[in-house]
DNA sequence: TGAATAGTGTCTATGAGACAGTATGTA
DNA sequence: TACATACTGTCTCATAGACACTATTCA
């Protein structure tokens, strides 16, 4: 489709068009630790600065395929390796970015842990990130993208509480010593881990068992589970506070 | 500005750009039940179908800035009158209106029991509609707000579980019993007057007293009560299930 | 006094959390 | 056998829910 064509096409002559960008906040659990998938820019603004990958909304395009393009082309992670992706919050400042007003729709995706990234096919570098090295550190990110990690990081505490995706942190099968690691990354704290094994295996839909167990490794087997078909858990996890 | 001036301040001239629309969910409780503001259209597409209220984003404003000013040129309704606002979700399928491909962000708001709506300046029909006489019936409502009315209110009865926001459906002042008649009007149920009473004034941050009491009506005077500083309910509100 | 609404007491069942104890693998 | 990890039992305390009961107003 050409300009020409595009610009035909439009139904309000007089409105104000902005570019639409779709940003990725991917999140895994790596060292006990939750970090980000972050991209270092290779062009102006920003230039050297990490930013988190992301890319424009094309014609025709849904947010959603947006989102899911930009994952595999600035990232290099197929579809099928995503646990979980779900709309984050759409940042509009007129002012967030200093070339001209863009709007921004985040979207959030947690994955399993995953291999060294490859950089995508730009001249940028991809790496992954422990959070806390981020919230500590002096460093900002580009743009207005501390802000849309910390919104990611603080939806992605509160649905560890009322659903069961912390899941979508592990492969397909998982031992409960492993979904435990998850939220004690996520939460930043420790949790029991004989009383964690009742709870998640007593919530209905939290987990389902599997036929397997783990084996080769010191210690008793352990049990594997897959995802359950809840949506939501009834009653929820509680971090205390 | 005009729109010379606007094309040359363009950074990206090859990327596609959209108009971006702000779209409203306004909630409220009236007669025990909740409803939401609907606009009824004067033009094509969808001409006579009710609609969400909203309108385009504009040059050099804000996302939050724009849902207020649609706020008040489409319903009447003074920012001070709002209970609570917040983003609820952004809307991108490019056939969401048949004219051509908008993106729309909506937000969620919360008002107090309102006066009948006076129409906007334009030729358009405001409405407070029952939720339910909604979902029952068999008229859509045009484009994709359906869809956006239905995530306004899922994203509702979930707010009024963890967060002392109920009280935004109030006024400054209330009484638990007002308070207990917002949670079954959104949830759909009854809830157990004395148990709700100690549960809402027990959870630190929830609601503060007054010196005030309800006066003139029959039975015993009512403790008046203003929304706590808290901004998440711990424990939180439970709705069984 | 009676009706109406506000608010408290109290009992029971359930679940969180602490932590002792048992099960089952590897070295 | 020693050790490591997985899992279960059990006790205590806090809270949700049911519902009897008391408090305070108006008619």
């Amino acid at each position: 489709m050409t300009n020409k064509k595009y610009i035909t096409s439009q139904s309000f002559p007089s409105i104000l068009r902005l570019p639409v960008a779709v940003d990725l906040v991917v999140l895994t659990v790596r060292d006990a630790a939750l970090c980000v998938l972050l991209i270092k820019r290779g062009i102006a603004p920003f230039k050297g600065k990490w930013a988190l990958p992301g890319g424009f909304v094309c014609t025709g395009e849904s947010l959603e395929a947006t989102a899911q393009r930009e994952l595999t082309e600035e990232t290099g992670i197929a579809a099928a390796q995503v646990g979980y992706m779900e709309q984050l919050g759409t940042f509009g400042a007129p002012n967030r970015d200093p070339r001209e007003h863009i709007i921004a729709v985040a979207y959030l995706a947690f994955v399993p842990n995953l291999p060294e990234p490859k950089a995508g096919g730009d001249a940028h570098f991809a790496a992954i990130v422990p959070i806390s090295q981020l919230f500590e550190g002096a460093e900002k990110l580009a743009f207005d993208h501390d802000v849309i990690l910390q919104a990611g990081v603080e939806r992605t505490r509160a649905k560890l509480e009322y659903t069961p995706l912390a899941a979508a942190f592990c492969g397909a099968e998982f031992t409960i010593n492993a979904l435990r690691k998850v939220y004690e990354a996520v939460w930043g704290c420790t949790l029991d881990a004989p009383n964690f094994h009742r709870k998640v295996t007593k919530t209905a839909g939290f987990v389902e068992a599997t036929d397997a167990q783990t084996s080769g490794e010191s210690g008793r087997p352990a049990q594997l589970f897959r995802q359950g078909n809840a949506l939501a858990l009834h009653p929820p996890m509680l971090r205390g506070g």
